[in-house]
DNA sequence: ACCTGGAGTGTAAGAAATACACCAAGCTGG
DNA sequence: CCAGCTTGGTGTATTTCTTACACTCCAGGT
């Protein structure tokens, strides 16, 4: 089956950059290209839009199938769109952005197509296309969206210590911030829940979980309140 | 001629919202359709992207064909794709917004194809497919830029008083401002260069001119200042 | 019992934000 | 030419926010 148009079209595709948070390590999900062109090379994951679906259904069917990673916080990015991104023929690539939480999301499904696998995002491979340019784009608009909206949640557990939320901030933004003012600052906002639990299986003090208020926050947004660190 | 691929692919279209600034009004050119779908309906200008352009390239040329306005501050704004956003087919359209000061564009050539003309952007009539949602994304990006970046600058001549640099604010953000910590504010950053001239021909006391520094801001944004008003 | 390592807490000084009112200058019209 | 109107331009006091900084508490491990 073939498909006439009267005019010459692209090729539209969709790219995601998956940040996961380890520990103090900012890590993206990467995918290894098992055909031409950059065969061998590491890759966004990413693939073409089917007409049914809208830019996002495709990031998130794409990213599934791929690297069987699903139900994630998801946004737009940017539309790339140089002439020569891609070798074969002109490909227009809207590329998402997404955070998991890498405990909840550990073992990435390998897919048939493809080795997948975390990379530290400061110590990124070679990427194929303009995905480092793409990777570059994200990283950015993170460390910008993280100042101003509270998306760092995404990427930690549901319950966590004010320290892991201390160090998401500082390993995304990558400076040192001091501890009181920290813990002041985002506790003064009142949109953290203290669950009343406790960390376990720590060999020291345990800290108190807390929760992010999502309701909370929607309201307040409604209000013309901005989150900001 | 006629083009023919393995897959279906969607059509791709770049709209633009134009923003200029009319005293203490904001405005939006829109263009009136002079055919199906939506034929007399008033849409947000832009095309077809050919495959020899990139979607900033695509824009722009849009912009001068349908409008005659050229050389002004674009940016991409988001991807469209909606499956029904266009009832002939799919089409996706990537949305940018521009800024350009009305004073220096002030005739907008009529295109051949389609009216032209200048709305009140809080008292627009109905727009054509999904151009509603897109215009309203492009308002609330505008004020979100203009707080931390000095794109505002765009909007107004190239030398402006401050009293000028205040109602964009107040317009655009539409919100009052105080007049002496506004002006504090924004001559403390060091950003405003006295012209050493002032107002002519108003019929009151004449207010000095000022410049922004657009090079003093580059190099400023380098060291990791943030224009934030 | 004691060591280790992270949890948790307050304060003082400086910087920034806010709220607020009057005189100056220049043109206009009588 | 003078009275009046319109916008330009300026300072200060109060409060709030930001920053810098060091010690005790607690739990588990040895």
């Amino acid at each position: 089956m073939a498909f006439t148009y009267q005019y010459a079209r692209a090729a539209l595709t969709v790219d995601c950059v998956v940040f996961g948070l380890d520990g103090g390590d900012l890590k993206i999900l990467l995918i290894q290209r098992k055909l031409d062109p950059f065969r061998g090379q590491w890759a966004l994951p990413g693939g073409f839009v089917e007409l049914d679906e809208t830019l996002e259904e495709a990031a998130r069917r794409e990213l599934e199938e791929e690297t069987g990673v699903k139900d994630l916080f998801l946004e737009q990015l940017y539309s790339f769109s140089d002439l020569d991104r891609d070798p074969r023929e002109r490909v227009i690539s809207v590329a998402y952005y997404a955070l998991v939480n890498l405990d909840e999301h550990p073992a990435i499904a390998a897919s048939d197509a493809a080795q997948v696998s975390w990379f530290s995002a400061f110590e990124l491979p070679p990427l194929a296309f303009d995905h480092g340019e793409i990777f570059a784009m994200a990283l950015g608009r993170l460390q910008g969206k993280l100042r101003y909206e509270p998306v760092g949640f995404e990427l930690l557990p549901q319950k966590f210590t004010l320290a892991q939320l201390q160090q998401l901030y500082e390993t995304v933004l990558n400076q040192a911030l001091d501890k009181r003012n920290f813990r002041r600052k985002i506790l003064k906002m009142g949109l953290l829940i203290e669950t009343g639990e406790r960390q376990r299986n720590v060999s020291h003090r345990a800290a108190q979980l807390y929760r992010f208020d999502q309701a909370k926050y929607e309201a307040l947004k409604q209000t013309g309140f901005v989150f900001e660190l």
